[in-house]
DNA sequence: AGCACGCCGACT
DNA sequence: GTCGGCGTGCTC
């Protein structure tokens, strides 16, 4: 090594399950600082890493066993205030430092150089007389900026055939582009939508907020059609003014937002860029490195969009804050919504959180000030909120497999009969959730999981929702050999298509599940045959409540109200709240006001009472003092501990080695090990703690401590789900 | 996550 | 005798 440049020790984070960094030795000429991307040795091969820490405090490392950087890249660095927020995560959910790194590297590596590409850019002179469609084309076009084939058409709406033709004829020139194609930038001079007393106040208040660099948490409450999206829009337009300012829209589900992109379209004469984990690695590495230069203004995408490079943020939504899409149950168990209230406040920003109906703990959280409370209450247009009505299935018998009661039939025939639009609701994909023998009572149970194999009748098969396993449908019982024995129990969406078709043979129907919707593609042809009516009833699960519009649909029907209302978590009679009122919220849009019907053994469940009665404060009010009394998050906190393995015995072992030290004191308490509510998963025996605290004590630093406490087990497996939101 | 090291079965 | 299966454990 050159005596000019002595190497010196730092330390590398690398995208890799470990929990903290690695001391390497570099030459000083490399010329490094923190957040830079480098590639070190690591037992025998190389791989791509960043620096975390250029003047470490001594490790007990010896030097002798340290290797050398091997080199330095030339992207640009990580920025630190990403550094610092995957340091909290990282704390918060008690994850590899290493594992949330590698979510913030999800791009393609440096190597990877961009490629020539032409472009076209519109002629300096132009003839006068130009077709519709070229007029389209000149109009969209945003001062001279070369956009490729594709992408014309895409501003302009146009055919590639109109773009080829002024490629020929010279009015679309051709340039030679190095690197990736730009992204377009929101133009905020377009004009605005004519906003509300109620809307520009809400807006105002936002704008006010963003207009000071500080972190601000807002929750904007409006039911569906209060028009929450313009509100945020003007707050975005605000926020864009800022030089390179960067705005970071988090939404549940990016997939099935093309009514949303359109709406922006419209609204700033530019898509957003987008983010989500379904995209090829030609798209990421163009978004993501758009987004480390600022030339990414406005990006709207699923939990994972965090972790990208934003060097200048300035505004966060967080649309639908609700949603339990948010959480992530695999890998970094972390909740999108709260880390976005983190990632606001590291970076001095305001966040709005905006929900037609906000989860339990946002509520509270702006009930007692925490977050700033904006209420939008009008409907907008002259649609009233739909009449509610509940169906007592004790009362009103089904007949054997039957789903449908007298009352839902009647009104349905009413409905149909007036050339209206009604929807069923069943959260069950598939056609029936259980198949038993007849002779033998065989059940068709998953070989992985304890889960019964759901029938579907669309791809004939036998299908576990938990593991992906499945089989054609045989026809005989793999118990007792008898032939055309079994039979289907329960209903799932295909089945009460199925009666419905039965009751209505003339009627076009439409299922949307996400056995249906495979694309966007497909669920964009599907929502244009609704909103078209070419389709009198809808059978849905629970993909109908992300907030599509549908002017002609009058009556909703909820197959199961009871569905989701019982079981150990304590979230079930809220989220049973939320996606009820959701589906609900289908019910009459427009100029037709709408009803909803619910079907139930149990009509006098809290959560149908305060639906049909329409006082929600009430509701919220009870379950709030239930989660106060029993210590349940937000008053309390909640983290999981599941131990699991293909080892029954194994797992057990540890569950009781475990017990034994489990932490107990007046603010904190573990209850267990019990099995799991899928005791048996993909293969897996799975055992699970639940760890309760009060505020007083840092959760994540018992667990740890107590986790300390036992050695590294073999064939166990320990996932700690810190605010666990599914109990599976 | 990879990759090495290691300890048992079927091959030139 | 060696090639190679993938179970366990370490990587600065």
């Amino acid at each position: 090594m050159s005596e000019l440049f002595p190497s010196q020790r730092i330390q590398i984070l690398l995208p890799l399950p470990l929990s903290g960094v690695l001391d390497y030795l570099v030459s000083g000429d490399f010329n490094l600082k923190e957040g830079d991307f480098v590639t070190v040795p690591l037992s025998g091969r190389q791989v791509q890493g960043v620096v975390w820490d250029m003047d470490p405090k001594e490790s007990g490392v010896p030097t002798e066993k340290l290797k050398y950087v091997t080199a330095n890249s030339e992207l640009p660095a990580l920025p630190l205030n990403l550094m610092e927020f995957v340091k909290w995560v990282s704390d918060y959910t008690l994850s590899p430092l290493g594992s949330v790194l590698k979510m913030a590297l999800s791009v393609p590596r440096g190597s990877d150089k961009p490629k020539k590409k032409i472009l076209y850019k519109i002629a300096a002179d132009l003839p006068s007389k130009l077709t519709k469609s070229q007029n389209r084309v000149c109009d969209a076009a945003i001062s001279d900026m070369p956009l490729s084939v594709q992408a014309w058409c895409d501003v302009a709406v146009v055919g590639q055939g109109v773009i080829r033709g002024m490629i020929k004829t010279n009015l679309l020139i051709p340039v030679e582009v190095y690197g990736e194609e730009q992204f377009m930038t929101p133009d905020i001079d377009l004009e605005s939508a004519i906003l509300s007393d109620e809307q520009r106040t809400a807006a105002d208040h936002i704008i006010l907020q963003q207009k000071s660099d500080t972190y601000n948490c807002i929750l904007l409450e409006g039911v569906t059609g209060s028009g929450k999206t313009e509100v945020y829009f003007e707050a975005i337009a605000e926020a864009l003014g800022k030089e390179n300012s960067q705005i970071l829209v988090l939404v549940p589900e990016i997939a099935l937002t093309t009514q949303w992109l359109e709406r922006f379209s419209e609204r700033f004469g530019a898509p957003p860029v987008i983010w989500h984990s379904e995209m090829t690695p030609a798209q990421r590495r163009r978004a993501w490195w758009a987004t480390i230069r600022g030339e990414a203004r406005v990006i709207v995408g699923a939990r994972s969009a965090l972790f990208l490079p934003l060097k200048n943020l300035k505004l966060v939504i967080v649309d639908e804050e609700h949603s339990q899409t948010f959480k992530q149950d695999e890998g970094v168990m972390y909740n999108g919504r709260d880390m976005a209230v983190v990632r606001a406040m590291q970076s001095h920003c305001p966040i709005v959180l905006a929900s037609a109906t906000p989860s339990l703990e946002t509520l509270i959280n702006a009930e007692n000030g925490k977050y700033d409370w904006l209420y939008l209450g009008e409907r907008h247009g002259p649609a009233e909120l739909p009449q509610m009505a509940s169906v007592d299935l004790r009362v009103h018998k089904l007949n054997a497999g039957s789903w449908i009661s007298e009352p839902l039939f009647t009104a349905l025939k009413e409905n149909y009969g007036r050339g209206e639009q009604s929807l069923l609701y069943l959260n069950r994909r598939g056609y029936a959730p259980l198949t038993l023998c007849r002779s033998c009572g065989h059940r068709m149970e998953c070989p992985h999981c304890s889960a019964w194999l759901v029938e579907h009748h669309k791809f004939n098969r036998l299908e576990c929702h938990h593991c992906g396993f499945n089989r054609i449908v045989p026809d005989q019982c793999p118990g007792c050999e008898a032939k055309e024995s079994l039979v289907a129990c329960g209903p799932g969406v295909e089945r009460v298509a199925e009666e419905l078709q039965n009751l209505f043979p003339d009627a076009r129907l439409a299922v949307m599940s996400s056995d249906e919707i495979s694309s966007p593609k497909a669920l964009k042809e599907m929502i244009e045959n609704i909103e078209n009516h070419n389709v009198d009833f809808i059978v849905g699960t629970q993909i109908v409540t992300k907030g599509y519009h549908f002017p002609m649909l009058t009556l909703v029907g909820v197959i199961d109200a009871d569905l989701g209302m019982s079981g150990a978590d304590p979230r079930a009679a809220e989220r049973t709240w939320q996606q009820l009122e959701q589906v609900a919220g289908r019910a009459g849009r427009a100029e037709h006001p709408g009803r909803v019907i619910f079907q139930t053994y149990n009509p006098d469940h809290p959560v149908l009472q305060a639906l049909i009665s329409g006082d929600k404060d009430l509701f919220l009010e009870q379950e709030a003092a239930s989660r106060e009394a029993q210590n349940l998050p937000p008053y309390g906190k909640l983290a999981s501990l599941i131990l699991s393995g293909p080892d029954k015995n194994k797992v057990i072992n540890a569950c009781k080695h475990l017990a034994r030290l489990a932490p107990h004191s007046d603010d904190i308490s573990v209850l267990g090990p019990v099995p799991a509510p899928l005791s048996y998963l993909r293969g897996n025996y799975r055992y699970r703690f639940l760890v309760k605290a009060t505020t007083k004590v840092k959760i994540q630093n018992e667990i740890r401590d107590w986790l300390d406490k036992i050695p590294a087990n073999r064939g166990v497996r320990i996932q700690i789900d810190i605010d666990p939101y599914s109990f599976y």
